[in-house]
DNA sequence: AAAAAATGTTGACATTATCAACTAAATATT
DNA sequence: AATATTTAGTTGATAATGTCAACATTTTTT
């Protein structure tokens, strides 16, 4: 049976949850449509719309998950599968591909017979390096220009975003 | 002929020139490290690498391309075409399957007969309201759980993305 | 008047991505 | 222990996406 300290509480907490609620929902649409202008903003900026990326011959995805090889060192498909959130199919053709041109390795896993090992070669490192290098110098053209302010402010920037969306990560 | 004082002005502007180069080089450096890791963040937090995008059966460019015309309202193919960095003939068969669906008009433009006005159509506008409130439901599923506090950090931060890298606009 | 540039279209591909079905191995369930 | 489920990766078939060069028109520049 409830006293009434308790029934007011309830009374109380749902007053709160219904005024939280509401208040997040401005808040949420608020930040909503900023996030569209961002991603409008950045996707051209960035040049992720016209997906010929670099002069180089491959794709954001492509050079992308050799940097995630890059990382792991050693992985298998599932892991990068994960990471990047892509098809597992799709994966597997590149990283054959990867492996005709001599840039990625695969090893028969022992202790688990369903995996295969991925690695970086020699060759595949110094690639994924050139790859780095070439993203560097075409987004320092971008930042070239800024003041030492601006790049600080804007280093504060990306990483509170980060620091805020990635903590949700799921 | 120079002024002692004007020479070691020059000296001194020169030097100061050569400081801010080498300090700008290491910002640089820093600053380009700092937006390819955001890039690696957010590229894969936005879903922008599996392009099976929403559940809508548009593509990203596809749903950015109505967007842009809706904003201008009125305008032709090369607006879009400058300011999305996409190929014209893509461009060009987009509309064109976007017109065979009904969402955009084309209109032969009197006073320059090379041009073609296009516009989104009453169904166009509506198609593209609802693939905006669909971007909308998932972007708000990513902030879900922000606090206001949050919501409020992560909006200044990505404006001032916005404000440092827009002004580079070329 | 001739050359160059802008607008948009088309042909012919190349690339990129997806989906479902499948093998093989490991793990969980009964 | 036998069976079912899950995990890892591959393959076939195909769809979706994007690119490049060549072209016709019309306008602008020289």
């Amino acid at each position: 049976m409830l006293t009434l300290s308790t029934k007011y509480y309830i009374l109380f907490s749902r007053q709160c949850q219904f005024f939280i609620a509401g208040e997040n929902m401005e808040t949420y649409d608020k930040i909503v449509r900023e996030i569209r202008r961002f991603n409008r903003f950045y996707t051209v900026n960035m040049g992720f719309l016209n997906s010929g990326y670099l002069d180089s011959n491959y794709s954001i995805a492509e050079i992308r998950i050799l940097f995630e090889i890059k990382v792991y060192k050693v992985c298998i498909q599932s892991d990068i599968v994960k990471a990047l959130h892509i098809d597992k199919s799709y994966l597997s053709r590149l990283v054959q591909r990867f492996c005709k041109k001599g840039l990625v390795e695969k090893m028969k896993s022992d202790n688990d017979k369903r995996m295969t090992k991925i690695t970086l070669t020699a060759m595949g490192i110094e690639e994924t390096e050139r790859l780095i290098a070439l993203t560097n110098k075409q987004i320092e053209s971008q930042v070239r220009g800024l003041n030492s302010d601006e790049c600080d402010k804007l280093c504060n920037a990306l990483n509170m975003i980060i620091s805020i969306l990635g903590k949700e990560e799921c």
